[in-house]
DNA sequence: CATGAATGAGGTTTCATTCAT
DNA sequence: TATGAATGAAACCTCATTCAT
């Protein structure tokens, strides 16, 4: 009914290790994976563990997934406050650096994107709403956190920064579900896009939008002098 | 629903009835419903048809789904293309057009963004691959004609309109997802965002980034002289 | 994905039969298991269809193990109804034979106290509100008819007949549940009642109570004058 | 609930002292609760206890549940031997003082028969093999001596008083599971049954019983004479 | 003695699709 | 052509019990 496999976890540092563990696991097969989630036998079996394990650590197969979901965004928003803090120069260098930054960074986690296309639509079908709450919230306040950041390097007016960031990740969300798209379907990028990796097609995109945005905040409600 | 008592539909007139009859019953129920795709029973029994009639007109069911994401699209392409051909005046205004309609285009849609928040990589999970191909066949075929008019238009390089309509659709899908996340958690949108609709959130980001990318196409490539 | 194994039951009749096929199938399963419900997958197996097939006829599990009870305790108040109906003599010889066959019913169906035993607490946590309403209500009808049917071939007041079967089933249900526990004990029966084998037992409680139900009934309620 | 923070029960009284708390948690538990047995996790709580703990005082759940069954029907045939042995006049008024007592004691205590309406069936299918039997062993010592008691009181043969109890039992058991029924269906009793609570319910059943089974005890095996 | 982390078996139901009628 | 009965894969989480600490 039993086996000793997994050495108890009885200190707290050694729970969050295995915790640690776990979300590892899950990263690695949904990486490996065709997009959808894992199974939580699977998860578990990646682990090292049992079943019941897993569900010791997280009450829902999809917590684990929110979890690396809200660590993933909270290091890209981590490094991007950096950036804004410790750049020096004119808007266009320090946003320049934060975007390469960024690709570069996306470029390396591409596990990232994958988890994020899902849509947390998909995850909180089935979250317990209070880690839902709890995650939200601290999303929000890393948001805050970089959007100041951006609003002091860039003397925007406040809450500016959090909206500009809202908005490069809705594009970089949306570019990469179309190049997703293009590649599931096992076709060539649409049109000439082919020729466009994402990481040039998301750096330059981006670049267009941060340029258009920080060009003229005060037109940006109407669009009456564009160009 | 309507009990059509199966005529048979042997005339091809007949038949593409039919075909629509199931269209718009798909299109019905998922308008109706909370975000996934309804079950072919659901939409026969709206269609008024049987189960297995359905499948003579559509190999699965995302199929149908594709279909309806298609013709969605078209439309909002064709509506483009016919706004930049006609409309007279500087850039901006036709911008300033287009993105009107656009943004009219998709609130008066909404089930276009919803059943596109799915991913084609949902429907791609099950669709006959000469069918995904026709359709991207087609799909692209409308980009072009859509991008070209706009290269014709605003007087770009060859090939930018197609360009500009990609990341338009990429930033107008992912501000949706990020929307529609914050509304599937109960909770308030994030930060305070919540004070700005979607249709006001999508108008302002687009005119920020055609801004950005008619400002300086020579540059966004690098980004080096933002501001 | 599938094969033709069943015929396909389209006539009424037919559905009919395939709907028997899997009750004969756990009633079947359930004799010879151990008291706890035969999965559907076993049910599926025994009847030869395939699992999804059995959920066409029924919505969930339990309902088909209550369409058994339905059935079982239906027959056995029929059969009393017509006893009634038809035996001649005074009320005595009505009485003993009523519980004569009673008994015997009983013993050449034993799956149907088995299946009792479980309780419909069992079988009411998982069965659709509006099956189990309508089961209610046919097993109160045919309630009511065999008790009329005793009140008139008793002579007794108005609803009586009712009130001696319910008693007499609680008897029996009892019975039974106390021969099973020691049965499934694997000890002997308690006390010398093992030298009682269940019918015995039953019939001799059973006349000891109508005995003492007919023979008094204006001082049922005090038992004041009880020999 | 309590935190009695283990202090180490050494001294056999602090262990049976423990065993009590297990069980009082239990029955707790269990009267709070719907119907079915609480879980080990949920027991350990409640007597301020770990999990591990409350299998050092029982092999397996089940054995805490039958305990209080044991320990329920016990306090039920003490009372009633106490009753038969002190009450005094003729056998009415001692059937009647001790079905009384029973009604009014099952009243107070109604977890006994929840608990009882798992049925044995339930707990024994989990239950140490020893442990069963001594709990029956005990269980039939505690009988025999109610029974004698009846023998004495009431004059009967050696063993006519188990006899009686045991069908006492019966009826009862079967009586408030009818009524259960009824309940956990959200329904109304069935038929008119319903004006009649269980406890009125159950005393005339039992004095209808009792009252034939004490008017003719040479004509229970046939039932030639009833009325 | 006490603790609580680890284990892993177990079963229901839905639904896309097929094919006998 | 139209029908709708038949198919069967797929995966979550709970919880009694054990044993390392």
């Amino acid at each position: 009914m039993k086996k000793q496999n997994a050495a108890h976890a009885h200190a707290s540092e050694d729970k969050a290790a295995r915790r640690t563990t776990i979300l590892q696991a899950a990263k690695t097969l949904f990486s490996r994976g065709s997009g959808s989630l894992p199974t939580a036998a699977e998860i578990a079996l990646e682990a090292g563990l049992a079943k019941g394990t897993v569900y010791l650590y997280f009450r829902t197969k999809e917590e684990i997934f929110a979890a690396l979901l809200l660590e993933g965004w909270g290091a890209v928003m981590e490094e991007g406050q950096v950036l804004f803090q410790t750049t020096t120069g004119n808007r266009a260098v320090k946003v320049a650096a934060f975007l390469t930054a960024l690709v570069a960074h996306l470029e390396k986690h591409s596990e990232l994107l994958r988890l994020d296309a899902l849509g947390y639509g998909v995850l909180e079908r089935n979250m317990p709403h209070d880690v839902l709450v709890a995650h939200k919230a601290e999303y929000t306040a890393r948001l805050e956190r970089t959007g100041s950041a951006i609003d002091s390097a860039l003397r925007l007016s406040a809450g500016r920064g959090v909206e500009l960031l809202m908005r490069t990740y809705a594009l970089t969300r949306g570019l990469w579900q179309s190049y997703q798209d293009a590649e599931a379907s096992h076709l060539p990028h649409v049109a000439r896009r082919a020729a466009n990796p994402f990481a040039r097609e998301l750096r330059e995109a981006l670049t267009e939008y941060w340029h258009g945005a920080l060009a003229s905040p005060a037109s940006s409600a109407n669009g009456s002098d564009v160009v």
